[in-house]
DNA sequence: CGAAATTAGTTGTCACACTAATAATTGATA
DNA sequence: TATCAATTATTAGTGTGACAACTAATTTCG
């Protein structure tokens, strides 16, 4: 029956995530980037914007807030953010990269591309926004606020 | 460029992947199934074929084996599965389902299967082919072992 | 103005993933 | 047969994810 088949998608979806978060890890491990998957993808978007809320970060990072919270923690224990307070807001904080975080982004970015592109080997440029498009599709689907 | 673009499929494959495991274990909550997406994987395994060793299953559902071990652990203590001993070989536990545990999986099937159809929603015969089939290709693009 | 609702962030708890190290058993081989 | 490598399962440690409960600050509105 059809809903068997369909049923399956998300065993093969969440392995595939887990061996792609995997793979990136360990060559960020062998690489000695000093990071985890995680702390890099914050630090990324901090890279592009300088200066946000970590409600916006959190947004933007797909991550809910307490584990944002925590892996910022990190970030400023390794000293590559640092939390500033918002000018007119004493509830939030904003968060800067320090000019370590900065030259960390720099210098990872282009091997962390390279790790990245692996994945794609065998498939074109279809397969890519198929896969984007689907994704995108399920993502909004499964989105509860709706 | 190229590899600026490529670049995003991680993020946007890990944000999905959170959110159909965060719909079902939502709805599971809701439902008061008593078990989480991780164990059902696990169970589901155990009904098709039982009686099998730790590594067997942990080979089947993706998962390493401390992390199985700890999921085992759980269903044991739910009583929904049990170890027995392996009669050749006596390294390895072999997993039963408990008459609860079998009870467990007739009992929550359909209600699984209604949960995971909602990804699908817009989306084609077509899509479903070519999304397994590229998570596959990346999955084995990314297998270290070989 | 001042109480109530909202918002930003933190902490605690449980579950899972991955690595490395360990214990117990088995099997191969010298 | 005595030794050693391989295999199965577990434990410990770190990091992440989801949820609930909490604090502190801000906004809303009677």
């Amino acid at each position: 029956m059809l809903k068997e088949k369909y049923n399956q998608y998300s065993f093969i979806l969440d392995r595939t995530a887990r061996r792609v978060k995997q793979f990136a890890q360990s060559s960020f491990s062998q690489g000695a980037f000093d990071v985890t998957i995680d702390q890099w993808s914050i630090l990324k978007i901090l890279y592009k914007e300088d200066a946000m809320t970590q409600k916006e970060i959190a947004e933007k990072s797909g991550k809910d807030q307490p584990t944002l919270t925590r892996i910022v923690d990190i970030l400023i224990k390794k000293r590559l953010a640092q939390r500033v307070e918002h000018p007119q807001d004493r509830r939030c904080l904003q968060l800067k990269l320090t000019p370590e975080g900065k030259q960390k982004v720099e210098e990872l970015s282009p091997a962390v591309k390279e790790i990245r592109m692996k994945a794609w080997e065998n498939l074109s440029e279809d397969d890519f926004e198929n896969f984007t498009r689907i994704l995108n599709t399920i993502y909004t689907n499964l989105n509860q606020q709706v």
